[in-house]
DNA sequence: GGGTGGCGGTAAAACGGTTAACTTGGAGCC
DNA sequence: GGCTCCAAGTTAACCGTTTTACCGCCACCC
């Protein structure tokens, strides 16, 4: 494989020149630049990340870091994130990287140098992995929100713009807003209506009341559940993607003018029909 | 970070001892084993897979390619294949590549030098892919065949023992066999039942003729079309994640002793059975 | 006509490891 | 006692880039 020196010879100038030209980053006359493109096309030369990500300090990889159990991240995921990131064209690669939730393993990844940041999925309230980057002092953006997200780079769900789509679906059936029902382990029989943010409650519900007839469901999370049950839940998606793709996008501005923390970003959900809601009896 | 050098000076020992009980690579007393190891513990260190990789020239990265339209590779995929192979105790870490199916950017991809092979999943009998990494002499193996597959590392389906079970069942059912219908574009009434490897092509059938009261249909391949169809179709499960396990493994055999060919393996589909096969009126 | 200031280019030192070739000290043997 | 041999360590070259000094040259200006 030809490497910068064949290249440089190649075109009569010095490997540094050559560097000069691979990057933009010094003014060559377009003569020189010239011999040393044909230089490169000639020899079919590609340059060697490996080395090059060793002496620029950077490998211009970002790692989506996503929980072991979780199924919910696949190509399609990565290649939609990338895609809403720009993240190519801004010269960054995305690889799918499936982590313990224990802070270990993410350090163990980011203390080999491999890659420049981290965007760190399914953040929790606590969490270890986000204090073992904050260690590493490894640059990494947050899907979600810590306890206390100050001073992190995060995106996260817009939940006051959701919610209100939500009750206003809700409302347009003739449902009428009333407190929140919270931890109640058994729903009062004259709630109409409710909205669910857990899959296992969910389950529960919908085993001990008549959907949509005695009790319409608005389902707030990722399709998985949603699709299979019966009836088919009426969804607030959650949408996955687009906030990968605006955590990688803040992670990148971050990177590139380091004093700079990106605002976080909220992102509304999208209602999706089913047959989970009805009209009130 | 800590470094090589750091763990050298404070074990009171050179760099290239450091280097020698971090890879096994030549005897070394238990003390300074010991001394050298302590040293690495007080300090964290990680080792720097960048420059190892560019000292050692190998990356020990193994890239499974999938065709970019292909959502049947997820984390999941990943996850599996890596534990069939026991990758990870073999030291490799496998990574999702999405390439185009012509040859440029999966040569791109290995002339960067970022990976030690390429296991290419979803082999078509003219595949550009393969020229791409036959010319860039970069090692790999196939799931699947080519036209001609002989000089390659690969591991296929074992069609003849699916073959072998899927007739087994519909005889079984009471169907008897026949000549194969090969391209057929209307299918003789006589016939009640078949064996489809082709989406389009199953759909077609379905909306001809009865399933399953006037044909049994056995699909083989991917689950994708056959959980979806309705009625749902019997299906020969392409082994998919065991075959990505046993192409990691041949090529990892291959890495490691760059003389060897390891042998083709065959690995049978597995008959799950849904509501498109039943007895012949 | 002698500073001065760009500009286009080069030489060489990193980056953090691996590894071939060479040293050293002590045991084994006649 | 001298010779050989081996095992444990060290030195230094190298992997393929980037990047910081530095250098020579020419135009410009007073």
């Amino acid at each position: 494989m030809a490497t910068v020196r064949d290249v440089a010879e190649r075109a009569g100038v010095s490997i540094a020149t050559v560097s000069f030209v691979l990057n933009n980053t010094k003014p060559v006359t377009p003569a020189t630049r010239d011999r040393v493109e044909s230089a490169m096309a000639e020899l079919g030369y590609h340059r060697n990340v490996l080395a090059r990500a060793l002496a620029a300090r950077s490998t211009r990889i970002i790692a989506l870091a996503h929980p072991r159990l979780d199924t919910g991240f696949g190509s399609e995921f990565i290649t939609s994130a990338s895609r809403a990131a720009r993240a190519r064209a801004r010269g960054y690669h995305l690889v799918l990287w499936p982590v313990d939730n224990d802070g270990d393993e993410i350090g163990e990844l980011v203390g080999q140098g491999l890659v420049d940041g981290v965007v760190l999925m399914e953040v929790l309230l606590e969490d270890a992995r986000v204090d073992a980057l904050s260690a590493a002092g490894t640059p990494f953006a947050l899907i979600g929100r810590t306890a206390d997200p100050a001073g992190f780079i995060h995106v996260d769900i817009d939940f006051e713009q959701s919610i209100a789509v939500a009750l206003d679906h809700l409302q347009g059936l003739g449902h009428r807003p009333t407190v929140a029902a919270g931890r109640a382990l058994r729903l009062p029989s004259r709630i109409t209506a409710v909205i669910m943010m857990n899959e296992l409650a969910t389950f529960g519900v919908m085993t001990e009341r008549v959907v949509p007839d005695d009790l319409s469901i608005l389902y707030f999370g990722t399709p998985g559940l949603a699709a299979i049950a019966n009836p088919q839940l009426t969804l607030m998606r959650a949408p996955a993607a687009i906030l990968g793709g605006l955590g990688v996008d803040a992670l990148i501005d971050h990177l590139e003018t380091p004093g700079a923390l990106p605002a976080p970003q909220l992102h509304p959900c999208t209602l999706e029909p089913g047959a989970s809601t009805a009209r009130p009896r």
